[in-house]
DNA sequence: AACGGAGCCAACCGCGAGTCA
DNA sequence: TTGACTCGCGGTTGGCTCCGT
């Protein structure tokens, strides 16, 4: 946090206002949101300096956007996120990499910096942590199959050439790691963990393993029955993006169109989680998918 | 109770892209 | 075409809070 200061700054552009010298920084008083969410509510968005002008606050446009795009916008949601978020924030960064805001547009009511600073505090902890565990180098181990062990063994492996071997994951620096999970290797984004016919040898340890931990991580938070994020329907697997707004496709594109659903064979419950024990994939090219990104339907706040 | 380190997260900064005159 | 300006994004900072000692 930082404390209120009445210095310039700001803007590049704005600092040369010599108004400017006056315009605050810092944290927000209760008495500037108040002007700020009224204006909103009373007139909408417009221009962000007119904003800033008009509803009295001496602040920088700028100042005023990123407050009401991450603390007074009223369609926000509070609190932890939930298992069915995180799963979803790291599906969604295996994909997009750090593409905060595309990532936020599919989580409603979350910000890309709420969700930036969760992936840079809680997630990327999480996945350090679980790399220095024993268990991890061994992906036949059931642990690797529960919530925790998984994310670790997930995340660098989606980042892996299929020739790679996980003990060479192993002896990655810490600081390796942590580059790789900020900067996926460029043949992740351009051609995706999910391309599923470029080199990613699926019927061993690399999807069956991800796919499984996706189940994990949900464990008993609705995921059996499709009613969560991650909808489960009879046997057939329902990509996460999907339920985002992905375009949905027919099950029988994969010829020439861009993937086909995920289908499981077999469920294995263990404890509270579900295991797969068996399942295909169909195919999923990540450019072909990456065409509908900007087609997203935007939320509500964002249409107007 | 006091202290210090670690983690969290609101907010700032710099940059690139888009728009318009 | 160019420059001024705005917007939005991702990276980073640093103050507050929590927790262990």
């Amino acid at each position: 946090m930082r404390k209120p200061e009445a210095s310039g700054g700001g803007e590049k552009l704005e600092s040369h206002n010599s108004a400017n010298n006056k315009l605050r920084k810092g944290l927000w008083s209760p008495e500037e949101d108040d002007k700020l969410m009224n204006y909103m509510l009373n007139n909408g968005q417009g221009c962000w300096s007119d904003v800033a002008r008009n509803a009295g606050l001496l602040r920088c446009g700028k100042s005023c956007r990123l407050r009401w795009i991450n603390y007074l916008r009223p369609d926000l949601k509070r609190g932890a996120f939930s298992p069915q978020e995180e799963s979803l924030i790291i599906h969604l960064h295996s994909l997009l990499g750090n593409r905060w805001s595309q990532i936020a547009a599919r989580l409603p009511g979350r910000t890309d910096n709420e969700i930036k600073n969760f992936w840079n505090s809680t997630i990327k902890k999480r996945i350090k942590s679980l790399s220095s565990s024993p268990n991890t180098s061994d992906s036949s181990s059931p642990k690797d199959h529960v919530m925790g062990a998984g994310l670790i063994s997930m995340m660098p492996m989606m980042y892996m050439d299929s020739s790679s071997s996980s003990s060479s994951m192993q002896n990655m620096s810490s600081q390796q790691l942590n580059h790789m999970i900020d900067h996926p290797p460029s043949h992740v984004l351009e051609h995706g963990a999910l391309n599923m016919s470029t080199g990613y040898d699926l019927n061993n340890v690399l999807l069956p393993q991800y796919m499984t931990h996706q189940i994990g991580v949900c464990g008993d938070h609705s995921f059996h029955g499709g009613n969560g994020i991650f909808g489960f329907d009879g046997d057939l697997f329902v990509p996460p993006l999907e339920n985002v707004g992905i375009e949905e496709k027919p099950e029988s594109t994969h010829e020439n169109g861009s993937y086909k659903n995920y289908r499981t064979e077999n469920l294995a419950r263990i404890g509270n989680y579900w295991e797969v024990e068996e399942f295909r994939m169909g195919e999923w090219d990540f450019e072909e998918l990456m065409k509908d990104v900007p087609t997203f339907p935007l939320l509500d706040f964002q249409v107007q």
